[in-house]
Order: structure tokens, then C-alpha cells, then sequence
DNA sequence: AGACTGTGATACCCGCCAGGTATCTGTCGT
DNA sequence: ACGACAGATACCTGGCGGGTATCACAGTCT
């Protein structure tokens, strides 16, 4: 009943992700055979299949799956112990905030000052990341505590405190026929055939099937717009990156937008536990009202 | 910046807890001086100094706290991958449902009666803990879903769904002059001089001060309730496993315990989302009234 | 069909590092 | 001052992780 070591982890979830040894060997730095070794070793000391090595190519079994999963928690975790370890030994250790580039700018703005004013406070460093990062640099460990946005992001595993709520506006190029609207609703925005909607990665990397252009990474997303590519639908605050030559129309029916402050449930640091403070004292001071 | 390996993890969390490398030496089953050695290459690949080493003994530093409290959260991600995987191996596994022994008798058994009905249920295995311990039972891959009780036990990091609400009683021996009473508030059952309460360990395992016996089991805490040393506040529901002598009488002004059924955000299995769907049903068709 | 290709498995060797034993150093008691 | 104790150092050894070469097998092309 020995357990794994994460080196075991690695391999696997390098050969779960590529589905095959040679190229898995390859990202590791290794030769092949020692990985078909390891994976082999690892099958045999779990007692359990994880690969399906049939004539051309790889599969993962139920328990393959079950272990890329949890393999991949276990190993942000051990990541984490690392980073936080040699933060903490670091003295002039800042608190690393996380948050989706170009989201909630006015409210990261007033948190941070009214974070900075609080007495003995420690600096805070703000880490940008693309969509849906923020959950996995909180676990492994890059980063301290996030602003996340729910319902667009997996809280799970976090202990949170709501922010704010906003409604959601329609991203359209200034000439388009629905840009003079007052307001929209997701029906008619989400059926148009000229700007189809974007489509984001699920969490397993793959896309959703649809007419709209497959983007990853918010600069994907805003060039699209900008070459009037695309149509998005954003929560209101987040209008801030839009072009010029684009309008922000509300979209009535689309679900209310919270953002929170997020922090893994480990570490009961009195940093984080003040910079949330703040966070509380903001939202008690009035919300910010995103400009123009 | 390679990935610690968890033998180092294991090494690090031995001697932090013994704060003896010779003892943890000889816990780990390994010599002395490769502890000694391993805990200095941990630390020079930390860049970090995790132990104080002076005089007569051990003692953490700040860093080393740091480490103490992630490497353990990392070493339960990585039991509980290897677990989870083994389990996922077995066609014919159970799920693990973790409670309490003692606690919400009544609700468990109708949880497990509706659970069973359920169209292609899984069997659900019970298992039986001590108190607080259900969370590490989740953490490590013991369980896969666990009964718990607010505000007692931690519900940090995990998905939960409330269940039910009731009052705390206090158990007296029947010959107790209070036990006559109707109602009783806080401040009585807690100045009580021949019946002080018992003190239960704290999430470090150092005991609080006071008067009362130190206890770390329910079957600790029940003998000496049987034995007519020290009282005891607990919720509504847990009245069934008081002695035939004792009586049971309502404390008013504590505060209400919420049962509730608690899963890790990892592993999204129908298996437990099931149970979980059988919880709320329960929880719509009216609460189990506690007998007696 | 037969040679070719691309894949994971096997065979075998080597060097490193985890682990063992013996010993040293420094610090407390008394 | 001396013994007892604890952690550090020195040094050796064996196992195992990693490398190269090769095999075995299936699909594919001419």
C-alpha cells in the first residue's frame, strides 16, 4: 500500500494526454521504453488496467480517467507546497492576486487601493491569466486568493465571498443593424447569422459544435470583434476593452454576472484574510460603476 | 524547478510532527542520517529553511508551518488518486459514505432506504468515524461523500448540500437536579461544577484548557457520560445513544446544527450525484423526527 | 504477397542516489 | 569534566531509473 510518487503522476499524465508513449517520452525528456516501464509498473502496483494499448494507439480505461483527474489535483498540490514554501520563506513576499485579463478593471482598481490602506498592509501583486486559469493558479499555487466570475467560472473547492452583481452587455460593430437597439435579448443575439457567437474550449481542451469561430485566449476574442468577426456577450464592467467603433447593448434575459473573491480553503494566511476584509468593506462602500 | 517527490513530502511531515529526526527516522522506517539528509536537500531545493535546529531539540519555522500544512494536503491528493483509482478499477465498488458513528441515526437510515431506491443505485458502503474525521476521509479518497455537521466540522473545500436544521440538548445523568428541568440556556449547562464539559482536541491535537476530561472518541465521551462525569450538548438527533439513565433536556440558546451531505468538487461521478439527488428528495419529503 | 513504417514491449547495461554503518561535533544535564 | 543525547558528516553499497539496441505486431503501400 506504498504510495505514488509524483514522478509516477507526471509520466502518466503524459501519456493520458498525448495517448502516446513516444511522444509522451519526448515532452518528458525521456526515452520511451523507461516510460512503457513506469506506466506499466503503476498498472501493476494499482491493480487496475489504466490503458488501452490496442492496434493503433492508446485509450484510457474508467480508471484511467478517474486517475488523469485526480492525478492532476494531486499534482497542483504538491506544486503548491512548493510555491507557497518558498514564498513563505521569502520576506518581502507579496500576496499574489489572480484575476481574467481585461475583467472587473474599476473594481481591481478601488480593491487594491482600499486594500493598500489598510493598516500593515502587504503589497499585492496582480498575476492576469486567460479564461478559466484562475481556479488552477489558485490550486497550484501561483497565486493567493482571485477574482472570479460566477456563473463563467468553476468555484468548486474555493471558499468565496460575493463581490458584486452585474447584468450583460452585447459586443456589436457600430454599423450593425442591432447596434442602435436599446436593449436585446439572448435569443435574438444568439441568432445571428452574420456574427455567430464564439466558441470557448471546454475544460478537457475540446471545442463545442457550432458556426462561431473557435478562440482560447482573449486577444483571439478581441481581434475577432474587432474585425467584426464575432458577437459577445459579456458582463457589463468588461466593456471597458472594447474598440471604439463598437457599442455595448444590454442584454435583458442574460443571468446576472457575480464577481467574488476566491482563496484556497488551506492556508488560513492573515494576508489573504485581509485583503478580503477589504473586499467586504468595498462592497459595503458602495459598488464601483463602470465608466462610460 | 522540478516537482518534489512525495517520499520527500512523507520525510518532511514525519519529522515535523515527531519535531525528533530519530524518532521520525524510526517512524519512517528508515535511518537516521538519509533523514537528515533528504530534509537538507528539501531545503536547499527550497531555497528555504524549514527547521530550527538548536539547542535540545526542533522546532518549525514560519516556511516550515507553511510546508507542515500544504505537503499534508498534498500527501491526501495523492492517497486519494491512488484510492479513487483502485476503486474505479473494481466493478463491483461501493460508494463510501462517511459519518459520524452516532450521529443522525434516523436521517442516515432513510438517506440510505431513499438512496436504495433510486433507479439503478449504486450500494452504498457506511463507514463509521471519529469525530472531525470525515474530512480527511473525503481528502484522502477514504469516502466519497460524507454526512457532517455545521458549525462543528470543517466544511472547507468541499461541495455541500444542507439537509436538515435541529436543536442541541444537553445529557444529564436522571438524578441530576437540572434534570428536571424543561429548558435549559448556555450559561447554565457550562457552569455546572460537578459536571464540567468535556474538552475535545483541537485540529492540531494540543486539548484547550479547563476543567472537564480531555476526550478524543465517542466512545470516550460516552462512558464518561454513562459514568456520570461530564455533560454533554449535542444535537437533537444523537439522543439515541444515551445511556437508559440519562435524560435529555433542550438547550435554547445553542446554536441550531445543520446536517449536511458533503463531496469533494473533484470527480464529477454519477454515483455520488445520485446519493446527492436522494439527500434533497429526502430533505423535500420532511425531516426524520428523532424517536424517544 | 512482401517490404516498409510506426508503435509499444523486451533485453540488457550503466550510473546515480537513496539508504545503511560508523563516527564526529556540539550541547545539555549533573 | 564527563556522559548522554541529537543531529551532521563520511563513506560505502545496491537497487532502480534511465539509456541503447532490438523485437513483435499491425496496418499500409507498391
Amino acid at each position: 500500500m506504498d504510495d505514488l510518487e509524483t514522478r509516477e503522476l507526471r509520466y502518466f499524465v503524459a501519456v493520458a494526454e498525448e495517448l502516446h508513449f513516444g511522444r509522451a517520452a519526448d515532452r518528458l525528456g525521456i526515452a520511451q521504453p523507461p516510460l512503457s516501464r513506469a506506466i506499466r509498473g503503476l498498472e501493476r502496483r494499482l491493480g487496475v488496467r489504466l490503458l488501452d494499448r490496442d492496434r493503433r494507439g492508446v485509450a484510457l480505461t474508467e480508471a484511467g480517467g478517474v486517475l488523469l483527474r485526480e492525478a492532476r489535483t494531486a499534482l497542483d498540490a504538491v506544486a503548491a507546497a512548493a510555491r507557497r514554501t518558498r514564498r513563505a520563506g521569502d520576506p518581502r513576499r507579496p500576496l499574489v492576486l489572480v484575476t481574467k485579463a481585461g475583467a472587473s478593471h474599476e473594481l481591481l482598481r478601488r480593491l487594491l487601493d482600499t486594500a493598500a490602506s489598510e493598516p500593515g498592509a502587504a503589497p499585492v501583486e496582480v498575476l492576469l491569466c486567460e479564461v478559466g486559469e484562475q481556479a488552477r493558479r489558485l490550486r497550484d499555487g501561483h497565486a493567493d486568493v482571485a477574482l472570479m466570475h460566477r456563473p463563467f467560472d468553476d468555484l468548486a473547492g474555493f471558499d468565496t465571498e460575493d463581490l458584486c452583481v452585474e447584468g450583460q452587455v452585447a459586443l456589436l460593430p457600430a454599423g450593425h443593424p442591432l447596434a442602435a437597439r436599446d436593449q436585446l435579448t439572448l435569443a435574438e443575439v444568439s441568432d445571428v447569422p452574420d456574427l455567430p457567437l464564439a466558441r470557448w474550449p471546454r475544460l478537457d481542451g475540446s471545442y463545442p459544435d457550432g458556426p462561431g469561430p473557435e478562440v482560447r485566449t482573449q486577444s483571439q476574442l478581441a481581434q475577432l470583434v474587432a474585425l467584426g468577426r464575432t458577437l459577445l456577450v459579456i458582463p457589463a464592467s468588461s466593456r471597458a476593452w472594447q474598440w471604439p467603433d463598437h457599442v455595448a447593448v444590454p442584454v435583458v434575459d442574460a443571468p446576472d454576472v457575480t464577481t467574488v473573491i476566491a482563496w484556497p480553503p488551506t492556508g488560513h494566511s492573515p494576508a489573504v484574510a485581509s485583503l478580503v476584509r477589504a473586499a467586504a468593506r468595498l462592497r459595503e462602500t458602495g459598488l464601483p460603476v463602470p465608466a462610460g
